[in-house]
DNA sequence: GCAATAGTGTCTTTTAGACAGTATGGG
DNA sequence: CCCATACTGTCTAAAAGACACTATTGC
């Protein structure tokens, strides 16, 4: 660094400056009773008191060295879930997506099983999962509604191309749940043996072979994921 | 809005609280001479004056409605460039990518022509083409080695799957030139009847009539692009 | 004519869709 | 046995890879 940028440095102070707001939130997304869910906290303050919104929260300077690091604590703190991966979305902000000022917030995503967070929902009421199809009858805070439609949007992109999907699922896992999870996504119904196809020359799950018995029929094989399944991608998507 | 929101946002003062940097900045790319290329302007202040950087700033409350319009604004101010569409890369923040302190910047990311800011940087030299290929040389700013990187490969995958290369092509173009872009961009040659099959299924892009005399050899046939050119999708990729 | 580049014909390979068939459980 | 559901065999269709072929220019 030259003695210049030192002493230019040693004079700047970003109060000087017009101020912005930036916080980070997280869209989690599960597979339940044949339902895709986002998982809400009730906002404990203001602005926007008492609506249910995303997870987050603003960077802590001390503890966060990178976004990722406050999206991963501020879901922490608020619904004791730590994914064990999580994706950027994007960054959101506007003139008026906060009444504080100008915003912006830095959303991540990611695909949970249902029960990763079950202890915590008990514990506490100010967090739960909520039928994404079901979203309009809430009052969303902020802009998180349009943020929430990225994160579904994103993952139906890869359930035309990738497995991922498959962390939305608590292991072992039937097929017929993966194929659930990629036709709420994409909208439409999935060829069994297209799909089986596909799972068996990826090589990102294997069976257990163990069985799981439903209540009628013959029982079906249960899978576990393999390490790949976050970056396997098909050459070939499924007709969206 | 309740009466006791509005008491807190009376009272409430964004100073209060720590502050946090937040940019944008522009990864625009192009083809000329058989390179992809990025277009760089160099530092006129404090910190990292002097050297090479993406063009970008801070947000401008009052201009700035959203954080594209600050992107878009930046990118007419320090290099006479307005694209006719440009797309989010990416947030990149962390606590130590700026001196100045915890910083976050927006990166926004387009192709454009090699011509589009030719009279710019004809005027003033502090704005320039490189080749992707010589960065590892080039002192960049902050931590923009890498969001060119995670630029570079987001059209990497674009290759793979659309047409939007074509927006890297002064029009009209030639067959020949859009593949280079995209074999440049993946990294490996692509079969030249492949690649018009794909197109002619696209229907993205419309023959002009008119050919280019090259120095030797056939003339070959100009192309244009067609309105739904940015969002079209293969559902079968090229073999990367 | 030749060299060089643009564009085509066509065979093979891969992989998804369709759908009928078989397998395996509970009553 | 029947029913319901899981799984498989196999044909077809779509589209990419390979590569030899023809077309059109300048010299």
């Amino acid at each position: 660094m030259s003695e210049s940028e030192q002493s230019f440095l040693n004079t700047y102070n970003a109060a000087d400056y017009p101020i912005v707001l930036l916080s980070v939130d997280a869209v989690l997304l599960t597979y339940h009773e044949d339902r895709l869910k986002v998982l809400l906290v009730e906002r404990a303050s203001h602005p926007a008191i008492g609506c249910w919104a995303l997870p987050g929260g603003f960077i802590d300077q001390r503890a966060d060295n990178q976004l990722e690091d406050a999206a991963m604590r501020s879901l922490k703190n608020k619904t004791g879930v730590a994914p064990p991966y999580i994706e950027q979305l994007g960054a959101f902000g506007s003139a008026d997506r906060d009444p504080r000022g100008w915003s912006t917030t830095v959303a991540y995503t990611a695909l949970i099983p249902y029960a990763a967070c079950a202890a915590h929902i008990d514990s506490v009421s100010d967090s739960q999962w909520f039928d994404v199809d079901r979203l309009k009858t809430l009052k969303l805070a902020f802009d998180h509604q349009r943020i929430i439609e990225a994160g579904i949007e994103r993952f139906r992109q890869k359930a035309l191309y990738s497995l991922v999907t498959a962390r939305a699922l608590a292991e072992p896992f039937t097929l017929y749940e993966l194929r659930r999870v990629h036709e709420l996504l994409i909208g439409k119904t999935i060829q069994r043996k297209s799909f089986l196809r596909r799972i068996e020359s990826s090589g990102v799950l294997k069976e257990t072979g163990e069985t799981k018995v439903i209540d009628k029929g013959r029982p079906a094989m249960l899978y576990k994921t393999r390490p790949g399944i976050d970056d396997y991608r098909f050459v070939r998507n499924i007709d969206g």
